[in-house]
DNA sequence: CTTGCATTTGACCGACCAGTCAATTAGTAT
DNA sequence: ATACTAATTGACTGGTCGGTCAAATGCAAG
């Protein structure tokens, strides 16, 4: 077994990147091929297809995210308002940045996808549906620790995760809608206090 | 001069219910000719391009749904807040009947053309903008009429009128992912708690 | 009947699409 | 060296893309 496989994982890391930028149906497997340097026999040796490669980078991205970006946001030794606060933070932080480097802001890698192939791939939908429902496993836990430690009145945990993953969703969307990503440091706070279930209300 | 023009409003229909059904970039010119029963030299007749057809498109049935669906929401007669609740439901609404008559919720039409063209036309992106202010705008103005009634504490309400639209897109986002409507019941009531600069907070 | 414009047709264009394949090259194990 | 496989090349296919165009048709005014 090799390693790394350089090939492939420039690839992906093309595709990702264009796929980013540009969205999966305006971007040919020629272009991907292009900028990772290689013919496009190569991109139908290491994926059966666009579909595959697709779902490739959806998973090893995720990990990735998960291992680097998420493991530093919902570290132990913060609060659990803190963890939340500190997702919001890499949220507005990555916006900022694409804006600086490309010009424009992109929204959600994954939201975008979604929002474009849902309906198109059902595969891909399950996948990237599979990827958010990891997501909000990490924040309910996250909430579910908050109401131990009573910082937050009782919930329902699982579903106000969902909203809380729902409202950043739809911030990046309007963030790349308006193209400026400030608008997360404008409204993204209400995050925190988004809650479904409480026995009050 | 005609006053409707049969063609032309046929071809903006059939590009309205296959991009919401598929996608700008999935959907050709020929197909859309094909639904309105037309020959692609009668598309290039009434519209320049793919690309002003969409425009007119955005324009169009966004003035048709400000007409009814949201007049009908927003109307004077109810309270604020259950104007809010009433447009929730128009959504809640349309993403069941969306899933009944194709086996497939479909999201925001709007959000949709938003994410997968904001960074692929800036025409486009603008439109779409100017549409969701124009949006923002409604329910900021149901938002100052709550404070002056006292119905909820003063808040910055334009900024809250965009968390909202921001907590809708993301909750229909979700809802097109998980391929199932009850995601907005589940969830979309929080929308109505959302809050940006109270004094309190 | 004629003029003139709006509408519609359907063939056509070059470019690009995802995907295929036989042939070549590189690397490894014996 | 030999043999086997993995990796890579680059030409190729059939089909679709957005868009063009000259010719035909429909229609209304004089």
């Amino acid at each position: 077994m090799n390693q790394t496989n350089n090939t492939r994982d420039r690839l992906l890391k093309s595709a990702r990147d264009l796929f980013y930028a540009r969205s999966y149906g305006h971007v040919g497997v020629k272009e991907i091929c292009d900028m990772a340097g290689v013919q496009k026999g190569s991109f139908y040796h290491f994926f059966p297809s666009k579909q595959e490669l697709t779902l490739a980078l959806l998973d090893e991205y995720f990990a990735e995210l998960k291992a680097n970006v998420f493991a530093r946001a919902f570290r132990p030794e913060l609060t659990p308002l803190q963890r939340l606060s500190a997702w919001l933070d890499n949220i507005y932080e990555f916006q900022k940045l694409t804006q600086e480097q490309t010009g424009k802001t992109l929204g959600c890698p994954y939201g975008n996808i979604a929002s474009e192939l849902s309906t198109l791939d059902e595969t891909i939908r399950q996948r990237i549906d599979s990827l958010f429902i990891k997501l909000t496993d990490d924040v309910r836990n996250t909430l579910e620790e908050a109401v131990q430690k009573g910082d937050i009145p009782p919930c329902d945990t699982a579903a106000t995760a969902t909203a809380m993953l729902a409202y950043l969703e739809g911030v990046m969307l309007l963030a790349k809608t308006r193209n400026d990503p400030e608008i997360v440091r404008r409204i993204g706070d209400a995050v925190l206090h988004i809650r479904i279930g409480t026995t009050s209300a």
